[in-house]
RNA sequence: GCCUCCGUAGCUCAGCGGAUAGAGCGCCGGCCUCCGGAGCCGGAAGCGCAGGUUCGAGUCCUGCCGGGGGCGCCA
């Protein structure tokens, strides 16, 4: 596939190799030509060459036939401009292909992806959103490339709050609260459970004994457990498929379905020599890592009373995902706050001797969602905002933005509409930012059809299709031959072949922010290109078909990118 | 106190060790009787501070300043 960063590089290797072996000529996108090879410096000073001849001898000595020209610019660099033609056939090839010219994986991998991971017994909230949506979209890409995805929703549905939550089900009875707690009170039925817990010595003596009997087995108190899990799934569901998130039942994997393998764990950290008894529990210290006092801080295993916490929890998910479910890569989604316990984890599971060296694992850790007064995201009541209330308003301003366009909409688009834009427009806020770091709410930035938001990037989608719906066919012809005369034409044929470089780099750095930047790019080029280049009203046939498979391909990349957001694209809006 | 993340234009954000740091919104100036105005073209405006490494630093290292988060039996 006509991947140009790729072709330049494999192009411009023998080069290179010829001076030094497994050099890295170092390709990547240039404002002064297409690409630039800024390998060559590096290169000469290690062999204590004059940068500029080694920059021409490369140059001359570099086959480019057919793909690119080469000229040596500044202190010596490498310029690359491709070739007209080469551009023209690459972007026939990627409009004919199903894929866009992105590859698969050559080496596939089986991918424990963890993420959302909410705790039962509460709804769904903000803090829930962006590792929702980035595991979603990272899962979406890595099963395009071919990748085996196992998504591990990590519930919290153990430890110590189960008491009182069960004792409160427990005394409300199963069926007399199965009207009154059920989906969307979750948050209500933990609140009364916990001022309870606080006003009322006897049942918080209560609770603490169903903790007991919870971690024993008693088989009436699982049965309310049960029914708390099953609500709150129930609750989560709901949410995922408001979201279009590809998270199912199935996938649920919770903190309490590893109890068996807890023993376990134990055993292989004492045989690894790893476990010291602290203060009665059962600890790991990892090196380089200190508490306040500046003493080695542990990672408790197992608590004093016996039980055991969440620590032991992650190590023994860990070691399943490497060991039952065979896993080559174990990717977690969650927030940056926890990334030291990861560390730890990941350390310690490594010198228990877990991780095999052909297994990566990963803490994917992502920043908060900020108010405008720039501190984490909260109601008047000071508590973090309901994720279904925030996503119902987001489709409620959704469809007051669509009413203000003046459109009139068939029976039910609308609401459809409203729908995918106004969700869109949420997770494409998320997603566009850097993973790492907070970023600001803003209802009107991220609903507005201009700028950098889902509502535009749909829209531009619409506007291309409507060129198509307007000719009375589904996409170009794909026969056509591209002809690239204008600027503004071959600006868009290269930032459509450059979409595979969005979507590795996406992979690398788990960031799906480097692939919304990248659409948000194409749909600027598009307008551009739309704007000084008729389509409808080309001046020749051959003109308006190669220009329609421009449009064609703008069109389909665009949506198969949304698409790995999560993002809808409608035919019209 | 230690660890960690963040600090880029008025605001919100991009920038994979490379040349002259980009975009959106806002602002200023042009253009478009246009295939759905997502307008298009141009302009003013910025890397928290100080050192260091490097042929080359917004990017890597050290220190400082400012902000967030974490730091023993919660998850």
């Amino acid at each position: 596939m006509p991947e140009p960063a790729r072709a330049l590089r494999e192009r411009l290797q023998p080069a290179f190799d010829a001076v030094a072996a497994g050099s890295d000529p170092v390709v990547r996108p240039s404002d002064r030509a297409d690409y630039q090879a800024n390998g060559v410096m590096a290169l000469a000073k290690a062999l204590g060459r004059p940068p500029r001849e080694l920059a021409q001898q490369i140059a001359d000595a570099a086959d480019l036939e057919g793909l690119a020209s080469i000229e040596v610019a500044g202190p010596g660099f490498l310029n690359l401009t491709l070739d007209a033609a080469f551009l023209a056939s690459a972007v026939e090839a990627v409009d004919r292909d199903g894929r866009l010219g992105v590859p698969e994986a050559t080496e596939r991998h089986r991918v424990a992806l963890d993420y959302s991971s909410p705790g039962v017994g509460k709804e769904l909230h903000v803090g829930h959103l962006r590792g929702t949506v980035i595991g979603d979209s990272l899962g979406r890409v890595l099963r395009f490339y071919g990748h085996e995805v196992i998504p591990r929703n990590h519930l919290g549905d153990w430890g110590t709050p189960f008491g009182m939550l069960i004792e409160h089900l427990g005394d409300l009875g199963v069926d007399a609260s199965a009207d009154g707690f059920s989906v969307g009170d979750l948050d209500a039925f933990y609140k009364s459970a916990r001022e309870r817990f606080d006003a009322d010595a006897s049942f918080a003596e209560r609770s603490r004994q169903r903790v007991v009997a919870l971690q024993h087995g008693d088989e009436a108190t699982l049965e309310l457990w049960r029914v708390l899990v099953n609500e709150s799934v129930r609750h989560f569901d709901a949410v995922y498929r408001l979201l279009d998130i590809r998270l199912q039942p199935a996938d649920v994997a919770g903190e309490s379905s590893y109890n068996d393998q807890l023993d376990s764990v134990i055993e292989d950290l004492e045989r690894a020599g790893l476990l010291v008894e602290s203060d009665g529990a059962l600890c790991v210290f990892p090196d380089g890592f200190l508490n306040r006092e500046g003493e080695p801080l542990p990672l408790i295993v197992r608590k004093r009373d016996g039980g055991y916490g969440y620590a032991a929890t992650d190590l023994a998910a860990l070691r399943d995902r490497i060991d039952r479910l065979s896993c080559d890569r174990l990717y977690y989604v969650v927030g940056a706050p926890q990334s030291q316990h990861f560390e730890m984890v990941f350390r310690v599971a490594h010198a228990a001797g877990w991780v095999p060296d052909n297994v990566v694992v990963a803490h994917v850790a992502f920043g908060s969602i900020l108010g405008d007064d720039h501190k984490m995201l909260k109601t008047r009541t000071g508590e973090s905002p309901r994720l279904v209330d925030l996503l119902h308003e987001a489709i409620e301003r959704a469809g007051t933005a669509l009413d203000e366009r003046g459109a009139t909409y068939e029976e039910g688009e609308r609401a459809y509409l409203a729908e995918t834009i106004g969700i869109g427009a949420v997770k494409y806020a998320d997603l566009s930012t850097e993973r790492l770091r907070d970023y600001v709410f803003d209802w009107d930035r991220m609903l507005s059809f201009e700028g950098d938001t889902g509502p535009y990037l749909a829209y531009a989608h619409a506007r291309i299709r409507s060129i198509f719906r307007r000719l009375g066919t589904d996409g170009a012809d794909p026969t056509s031959q591209v002809v690239l005369a204008e600027p503004q034409e071959r600006a868009l044929a290269l930032e459509l072949l450059r979409f595979p470089e969005a979507l590795d780099a996406t992979l690398e750095w788990y960031a799906p922010h480097r692939l919304a930047g990248y659409l948000f790019g194409l749909a600027q080029t598009f307008t551009s290109f739309y704007e000084a280049c008729p389509v409808l009203r080309a001046p020749d046939d051959t003109v308006r078909q190669s220009r329609l498979v421009l449009c064609d391909a703008t069109a389909r990349t665009l949506a198969l990118g949304l698409s790995f957001l999560g993002i809808a694209a409608p035919e019209r809006m």
